[in-house]
DNA sequence: GAGTGGTCTAGACCACTGT
DNA sequence: CAGTGGTCTAGACCACTCC
């Protein structure tokens, strides 16, 4: 015998797959719906629990319950790498006319809000490892937000990690307020003379932290995408570390795998 | 003022960060941490919900809540594919001494259980499109779970599809009793004489559905990740179209791409 | 049977939104 | 201000585990 809240959010859920209740449209309100089944406002309000974290609806404090639109997710290829490679040898301006974002979100680059942050750090044990470097070896870490213009929330963020003695070099790398530089992060590291030979993604997922949770606005526990990007050389010299985390909702990625 | 059950859960939140209480602890009773806390059972429950949905914690009916030991992450690599391409030439001995399964999980074989089903259907819009064949097109649809032998649950659940045209010419494609196959799905094209020439992997993450959950042993809502794998000859056939599904804590997938 | 977590109720009050 | 969702309480009973 299944619980209440389970019944009334099979019912629910079902309204909404059947199209009875379309994307946008508000629920009947808590006390309305208490009076539907029948139920204590608890049991009700469980119910409704169950079917946001599916993320059939969204709730708004004083407006009411609604049917939670899929967003569109991004949908972002491993080929972006090569396009972004292949964008090195172009002028300024060519790269300027449209960047990497754009090409990922298919937003003109006037939708988009994008807010850079650079601060000098030193290795901690994890970024050590993965850099091949000691303890505290000196590092740039950029912190990249960006959302659509019309959202208040970011539906991607970046936290790039370079080394100083790599970048240090060349004094523009250094400032945040060149950002948002064209042709992306294998441009800066071509103007000190470092060329991108591979590229690692190492994804998973994990619920959102409360901190998490309130800055992409989703629910503590919602998913989050999470991809560690890792940037060689031909050398095998690690040059970039990334850590890219999108609401699992916003974001699908594509790689391809070319077999010999 | 952040809310009393938000107060609770960082509360204990910081406790199992800190190593008060460690992996596999039991936590006092909901009716004792009621008295710690000076709060009603309903405000306690939905804290522990918080750090549920965070997978902080387990709770076991008449057992008790049990901090969670982190599960180690499978670790999932795209090479795995040239490897199972450069075994397609082996003897059936040397493919049957390992299998794909072991090279990902690191358990021995002995370890895994694995379930398979066949079952023939016709191709629906997303499969007819994805195959670039015509609706209703003939499809082998194969269902693999596998799960680590102590545990009920499984920890992958795999549903391939295939053309019937492309693998009825060896009866032995289409008998389910043939599985686990030595070699995996590319030494079983192989036999029909297909080659996999490139894979692609679109990878993302969702919440589960009360039925997933009930599946995998999680809660409704904790997020899965799925990955579609798509297999091409060198002619850009589609021949395999296989959708993987883990609980999100499971699984960690590495890609590499190589910049020309 | 004792002890645990799971479900449900009825009612109170608070916080936010829009008119 | 009325109407919405958000938080909290005190208490009841049920389902499961283990001794």
């Amino acid at each position: 015998m299944a619980a209440k809240f389970d019944r009334i959010a099979a019912d629910i859920r079902h309204r909404i797959e059947s199209a009875d209740l379309k994307p946008g449209d508000r629920l009947p309100a808590e006390t309305a719906l208490v009076a539907d089944y029948n139920v204590s406002l608890g049991t009700l309000r469980r119910a409704l629990d169950v079917l946001e974290a599916e993320q059939f609806i969204e709730r708004v404090q004083g407006k009411g319950t609604f049917v939670r639109g899929r967003r569109a997710r991004l949908e972002r290829s491993a080929e972006r790498y090569q396009w972004e490679r292949d964008r090195v040898q172009l002028g300024e301006q060519d790269r300027r006319a449209t960047g990497a974002s754009e090409r990922d979100t298919g937003l003109r680059i006037d939708d988009l809000a994008f807010t850079a942050r650079y601060e000098r750090a030193e290795a901690d044990a994890d970024l050590a490892a993965t850099f091949g470097v000691e303890l505290a070896t000196p590092i740039l870490r950029r912190t990249y937000w960006t959302r659509a213009r019309e959202e208040a929330a970011p539906f991607v963020l970046v936290v790039s990690h370079l080394l100083v003695r790599h970048v240090e070099a060349n004094p523009l790398l250094m400032d945040e307020r060149r950002e948002p530089w064209p042709g992306g992060t294998q441009h800066q590291l071509s103007t000190v003379g470092i060329e991108v030979d591979r590229i690692t993604d190492r994804v998973f997922a994990r619920p959102a932290t409360v901190d998490e949770a309130r800055e992409f606005d989703v629910f503590p526990g919602a998913p989050l995408v999470i991809d560690r990007k890792v940037s060689y050389t031909g050398t095998g010299e690690v040059v970039e570390v990334a850590d890219n985390t999108w609401p699992a909702d916003r974001i699908a990625l594509t790689f391809h795998t070319y077999l010999k």
